[in-house]
RNA sequence: UGGGGCGUCGACAAGCGGUAAGUCACCAGAUUUUGAUUCUGGCAUUCGCAGGUUCGAAUCCUGCCGCCCCAGCCA
């Protein structure tokens, strides 16, 4: 995997640390690791740091990592959110090809090490209702309660189980529990729930069952059958971990992975869980999964981030314990680092300004220039870029009244028109309203190329368009999604989406580009000089195609002017 | 008032008893037909706080403070 950024030194973080221990005392042979999405929502950045991670893991150890959907809740999962996180994984780079696990297909064993517990007087089926069930957990701070139905016999905890199993009973009429301790300071080793009734037709096991195991009896089996060294998962639960080898020592199994927790990725002025962001999907404050704004992977694709960024940008923000929160910054320079690297430069105004060039002949030879298409890497070719004498400008890089430091165009003022000419504003003209119609300039001929003759020297490049070759587009551009830092946080945080930010989508509709672009494959990258990195969306709009913005360029001067 | 974690530069993050890596941000300068890129230099006498052990502590011990997670038949 070449990750195109810089500064790739190894990293080391005690996940790595402790397994490589692991290998050079000869306690691990070959590393398992797995990601285990539970498909009901795409995978998003976050997804990412922890797939970067385990197959990061599993290629630098020569191990492997598996693939697996935890799909043991069927009420909330289906096959297009399978599809789109085997897509996204290969899109990431990860998993070509590879075999895909599901924990459905352990079904029958699940439940074979069930029946096994219940006989050892492990696990007992309870019928205690959810309030009720509730009520005998206890609190933080108290002991629960033993369940009535902690003491059934065996034999009728197989036979309950068994019509648990055959649909003999509705939904929550009862539930098969773990026998642990009512009094353990961990509520999760407080006779945990480890089956639960749920007539729900499940995406591929279809009706065959109507008992689904619960996440902590499932998991750590799966990681188990798999024969996974390595079971790497967040902070939350860590308190599952006593749970995670109970069931594993009780049930008996050959193989007992290690459950290892590092801190989840937190990204500002967005927010990270699937909840959240399947309620701005169905809520329409973004159009859909994959749009340009969401810290989904399939979002990020559709802005135009490539793989090598994000695993570049995993690879910078580490791995630990501590709870923390990414500055988007990070993200940002990550796709600047390779784009910056890897795509090919073009022209575009976003807010055109009219500029008639007066002395340039009415009609002439196809006047065009031959601009690289990387100023650094001569490699990446040239394109033709044409010139005539009505041209667009950025608005901005004209003003009336130009402050000192201010280096673009002003009346009187002469600048470079990158790769053509010189020119100088001679005359405004303006609407009836005032405001700028267009600039009258005149250019100098003997500056063809961009450099003149007598060695003078302009303090101002500008990026421009030819009027009659131009190609109409729409931009996009896209701000952070929230105004808060963390739309999720503070104590009695109302709604997170008070904190939308309504700006978040800018949309420019009379863009024009110079013609190279013109047949661009949908998903193609480009810097726009002087502008950001855009990408070029599947989307078409009122026949122009729509760009959207990546990132945009550092720019010390909109710094400088504040 | 239970249990489990975590506290090193503005944001991340190494370090694991021998005298604070690196990244992003930031500042200064150089080069530049993108005010981009690139390059050079600067940026924690100090590791939540207070004690203690030691020739020596961010690293060990004690106490305190702060933050996060746990009472789904979700994962």
């Amino acid at each position: 995997m070449d990750d195109s950024s810089n500064q790739d030194t190894i990293s080391r973080d005690f996940i790595r640390n402790r397994i490589a221990e692991e290998i050079e005392t000869g306690k691990c042979r070959k590393v398992i690791t797995r990601f285990p999405p539970e498909p009901n929502g795409f995978l998003h950045i976050g997804h990412a740091k922890s797939i970067c991670l385990n197959f990061g893991i599993a290629a630098e150890f020569g191990g492997d990592c598996h693939l697996r959907f935890d799909d043991t809740n069927p009420s909330k999962e289906s096959k297009v959110y399978v599809d789109s996180i085997i897509e996204d994984l290969k899109w990431l780079g990860f998993y070509d090809a590879g075999k895909t696990y599901y924990a459905s297909d352990y079904f029958q064993q699940f439940y074979e090490y069930a029946l096994r517990l219940i006989r050892n007087g492990k696990a007992y089926v309870c019928s205690l209702s959810p309030e009720e069930m509730r009520e005998y957990r206890g609190t933080l701070t108290a002991p629960g309660k033993e369940s009535p139905y902690r003491t059934r016999s065996v034999e009728e905890n197989l036979d309950l189980f068994e019509k648990m199993k055959s649909g003999g009973f509705p939904d929550g009429a009862h539930v098969l529990r773990a026998k642990i301790d009512m009094s353990s300071p961990n509520l999760n080793m407080r006779d945990p729930v480890l089956y639960r009734i749920q007539h729900t037709s499940h995406h591929r096991t279809g009706d065959k069952w109507c008992i689904y195991p619960m996440y902590d009896y499932a998991h750590c089996l799966e990681d188990a059958i798999e024969g996974v060294t390595h079971s790497i998962c967040t902070l939350e639960f860590e308190d599952h971990r006593p749970l995670y080898d109970w069931v594993l020592d009780e049930v008996g199994t050959a193989c007992h992975p290690q459950q290892i927790e590092f801190a989840r990725l937190n990204l500002g002025y967005t927010v990270m869980s699937k909840r959240k962001l399947l309620e701005l999907v169905e809520g329409g404050d973004v159009n859909g999964w994959d749009d340009s704004r969401m810290p989904t992977i399939s979002g990020m694709r559709s802005r135009g981030y490539t793989p090598a960024s994000i695993r570049a940008f995993c690879k910078r923000i580490g791995v630990s314990k501590k709870e923390s929160r990414i500055d988007m910054l990070m993200l940002e320079e990550a796709v600047r680092d390779d784009l910056n690297e890897n795509a090919p430069r073009v022209m575009a105004v976003l807010n055109p300004l009219r500029v008639v060039i007066e002395n340039y002949p009415e009609e002439r030879l196809p006047d065009e220039f031959d601009a690289p298409n990387h100023p650094a890497k001569p490699e990446m070719g040239t394109r033709k870029v044409p010139f005539s004498k009505v041209i667009y400008i950025e608005r901005e890089d004209f003003m009336e009244d130009p402050p000192k430091k201010f280096f673009r165009l002003g009346p009187g003022r002469e600048v470079r028109l990158r790769y053509a000419y010189f020119i100088k504003c001679e005359s405004v003209e303006y609407e009836d309203s005032g405001e700028i119609k267009e600039l009258r300039c005149t250019y100098d001929p003997e500056t063809r190329g961009g450099s003149a003759p007598d060695g003078r020297k302009v303090k101002g490049t500008l990026h421009w368009v030819s009027e009659k070759h131009a190609v109409k587009a729409e931009v996009r551009i896209y701000d952070r999604l929230f105004n808060k830092e963390n739309p999720d946080g503070g104590k009695e945080a109302g709604d997170f989406k008070d904190s939308l930010n309504p700006e978040s989508l800018t949309s420019l509709e009379d863009c024009l580009l110079e013609p190279s672009v013109e047949n661009a494959a949908p998903g193609k990258r480009y810097q726009f000089e002087r502008q950001g990195y855009f990408c070029l969306d599947v989307e078409r709009s009122q026949g122009r195609p729509v760009f959207n913005r990546t990132a945009t360029l550092r720019d010390s001067w909109a710094k400088a002017k504040s």
